[in-house]
DNA sequence: TTACAAATAGCAAGTACCTACTAAAAAGTA
DNA sequence: TACTTTTTAGTAGGTACTTGCTATTTGTAA
């Protein structure tokens, strides 16, 4: 992109990333592009047991500030990841849910909960944060 | 971490994003916070054949900054991911293996290739950037 | 007319992440 | 002494990513 276009317009994280190099074909550079961001695993996670108007993921995940979760979503979008129905309502009405993409997400995802439930088991939940004592850990 | 020491000091992956609040012991979370640097995955499919070296690392890896690769070796090394073994010698010598947990990434990472290989294929490479001509995709 | 709900966008500020460059240790060799 | 090889650390600067706050749209209800 530009460096002139300071302008700030949500762009598919694909294609964010596509400018790098010709190492974008690795594959997983590519599921890295695509889902690496910070709550990406997390929406789809809410959406693999169906379609959610807006409001419900708001609701749903109120960690996420209401800005990064439309640019979550925006870009799942625009990567083929998640579907974006609007109704034509007066109080508006937006359905999300997986495309065929997205729900193929779910057993790699399998593959990460299992990893890291392996690790927290075996390394005993935070590996020697030696500096803190174990009570605090639970915070 | 407190504020006050703006001192850089390598800390695990995990307990760098440990404090973040509960949320931490979501074994997603946990994957991404200790696999989720940008080379570390590409390192460790390096180390999947076996021990290396730091210099043999540093050779394979051209593209890694020598300050990230040991920047992330050190931070997998404290998660418990790869072993460091110092060999007494005077060019010093430094072998990087993986423990069980490293090796337990194999699979998982097979899955994120998986992933991303349908994702390439179905999607036909980059999807959409219409704004470049097909054919300066490859470059 | 004023207020409201639902979904979304923009900007500024802050934080985290990466890179480039410089430099250190250690012991043998020229 | 000066110089090599191998591994590692530090610092400054830049880029990318997140957050917080504010604002917009559009019918309908008060």
């Amino acid at each position: 992109m530009s460096k002139l276009t300071k302008q700030q317009t949500v762009e598919s994280a694909w294609q964010r990333n596509a400018e790098l190099g010709p190492f974008d074909f690795c594959p997983v550079r590519t599921t890295l592009n695509v889902l690496g961001g910070k709550w990406k695993l997390l929406v789809l996670s809410t959406l693999f047991e169906g379609s959610r108007r807006y409001g419900e993921l708001r609701r749903l995940l109120p960690e996420i500030t209401e800005k990064m979760l439309i640019q979550e979503l925006r870009e799942l979008e625009l990567d083929g990841i998640v579907q974006r129905v609007v109704y034509q309502q007066v109080p508006p009405k937006v359905e999300y849910s997986l495309t065929e993409q997205g729900q193929r997400v779910q057993p790699m995802m399998a593959a990460l909960v299992n990893w890291g439930q392996g690790y927290l088991t075996r390394t005993g939940a935070p590996p020697l944060p030696a500096s803190l004592p174990p009570a605090q850990r639970n915070r």
